[in-house]
DNA sequence: GGCACCTTTGGGAACGTTCCCACCGTACAT
DNA sequence: ATGTACGGTGGGAACGTTCCCAAAGGTGCC
């Protein structure tokens, strides 16, 4: 059964009485077609449930109407996972009027590092979406090099010469510092992310950059972390170590504040009483911590959606110059400050 | 740049100074390839850094080296995200030693159905992943008619008679109320999933089972529900009103199971004290609710490992007689029982 | 020494498209 | 009436691979 042979672009065309090349046009829209003979090519497709091909269409056209999107997996696991799924979502949404298909590719290791090299290399894909970049990650210059059409979540550094789309961090970081010190905070501390990613970088510039323009010293008052909730409490600790007199965190991540509420409580300061606590991401943990948590809300399907639409204009033409956008933050106040 | 034109399989032929089968013959493995010519086909491959352009082989071996993985769009909102990470982090390992490329494809409404149903008919994929499968889905009988390798996660009913993995649904349920038996408590209501879903049948079943087996009475002790977390504490609601002496409630998953938390604390019920709680899935969220969430663990990542292994091997030899795989269960015990 | 057989090899055809180009009318300007 | 232009059309070639088949070269056996 579904044994009876598909139909080509030939059956299409004695079907209707016209030329393959009439067939052709008709598919991809051209308007050098009578009315007549689109007509009867049209009647034809529906008669025999004609679909093109699509791989014999991309061996003569070379695209693929395909793009990868690229995750590095050590970053799908832990916390973070509420970030890739509407990065998923929103690049799926991206796509959903075209006819592109997305390719998912989850980087383990070095092994598939290569095996992804290979992907593109045999022009599987059109068109390349990374995400969560860091400074020293090989794969954006490889692809740089390569010609390939590649799209940021994120950016390597602030002088990213690839098209890149990304939040506001430093902005939402210093709106974060801007609304504690509103309340009345004294002695605000960060929970920073790594600082060989811009994201890190960015944000922890933003409350750096809010508290000296407010007149106040941010020294000894930065614990680095890593994204992850045991991070958080780490880093808490630290923190609570250092400045025993600090009366609120601004954590980098949601993940990282959901960490950085735990070490508090096990420490026996109430929040937001003794210390309040911001995070950044506004995901779905913001709602469920222990108070909710007051967080920077960053467009995170929006940004899945605009990498895709940035890509797919880049594919149609090359040589247009790199965009570089940034999409705007907002805080959203919860019980946690 | 770049610009170079790729190496083809002529290229390599005529640098290795053998025929095009040749050449074809040692990047497919084949024995009746002198060991003199195939090194020199290796050599000049590896001179010319030629990578074989797998959309040319497609065209002619009509396979892709590549599935779908399907996901309606509507369960990968809401609190149900970590599962689909997890399958998709599952499926990614189960092809990492394959060349087999994992296409995304998030069905948000007929238009994208429709789309669907285009990209499996114009074969771009070898075979379909199907998650979350509803009684009344149209989809997977379509492809089974289509004859296209097709595993499932999950199953439409318990006569399914496409491949499929699941968890012990039902065997997972009865643990949890075994458990919450043998912690003393005396009436175990359950918040049940939808039951145009084997997974919320299984579920109910395995609870429904589990107290007549210790002759108990089930009755008017069920609330069905959604999955989601609003639906939990509706159900939640609904159960309080229905019987107020309950000390025990088995949700069908984590998501519902947080929800209903919500609901006992604003009733002004104690977790565990007057009011023991279990979920199922074991994600994330169940570390995280307050108090955290003793959960029936399936292994999900596992499933999704299982369910791409399956299919590569469907599409391998399609005429083996379909599979049908259940994994265990393990009750993880919180604070929450 | 000839015949059959097996290993190794390479050229032709095919897969289903799109693109280039040449062709045929018809209409319009000269 | 002849030339020019242009909308509409279809056939040939190409894309880069695999598969089929035929042929070349060697080996062993009668």
């Amino acid at each position: 059964m579904g044994g009876r042979q598909r139909p080509t672009i030939k059956t299409v065309a004695a079907r209707a009485g016209v030329g393959r090349t009439t067939v052709s046009r008709v598919i991809n829209g051209s308007d050098l077609v009578s009315d007549k003979a689109r007509a009867a090519v049209l009647a034809a497709i529906a008669e025999l449930k004609y679909v093109p091909n699509s791989v014999a269409r991309g061996l003569v056209t070379s695209r693929t109407d395909s793009i990868a999107l690229v995750i590095p997996e050590s970053e799908s696991r832990l916390g973070s996972e509420p970030y890739f799924s509407a990065v998923i979502r929103g690049v799926s949404t991206g796509l959903a009027a075209t006819r592109t298909q997305l390719q998912l590719v989850l980087v383990r290791d070095q092994g598939e590092l290569d095996q992804l090299t290979d992907t593109v290399a045999t022009r599987r894909v059109d068109g390349v979406l990374l995400v969560s970049v860091h400074a020293d990650d090989p794969l954006p210059g490889l692809l740089e090099e390569m010609g390939l059409p590649t799209v940021l979540a994120g950016r390597r550094s602030s002088c990213e010469s690839l098209s890149h789309v990304h939040s506001d961090n430093a902005g939402g970081a210093a709106a974060a510092v801007r609304h504690l010190m509103a309340r009345g905070r004294r002695t605000i501390a960060t929970i920073a992310g790594p600082q060989d990613m811009d994201v890190g970088r960015g944000r922890l510039g933003g409350w750096r950059e809010a508290l000296t323009g407010a007149g106040r010293e941010p020294d000894g008052l930065v614990a680095v972390s890593d994204f992850t909730e045991e991070g958080g409490e780490r880093a808490m600790a630290r923190l609570l170590a250092d400045a025993p007199g600090l009366d609120a965190v601004f954590a980098a991540s949601d993940v990282m504040a959901a960490g950085a509420l735990l070490e508090l409580r096990r420490q026996g300061r109430r929040v937001p009483e003794d210390v309040a606590v911001v995070g950044f991401e506004d995901s779905i943990i913001a709602r469920h911590t222990n108070p909710p948590l007051t967080s920077v809300r960053q467009p995170v399907e929006e940004i899945g959606e605009t990498i895709a639409r940035v890509l797919l204009e880049e594919i149609a033409d090359p040589d247009a110059p790199r965009r570089h956008l940034v999409l705007p933050t907002e805080l959203i106040v919860r019980a946690s400050s």
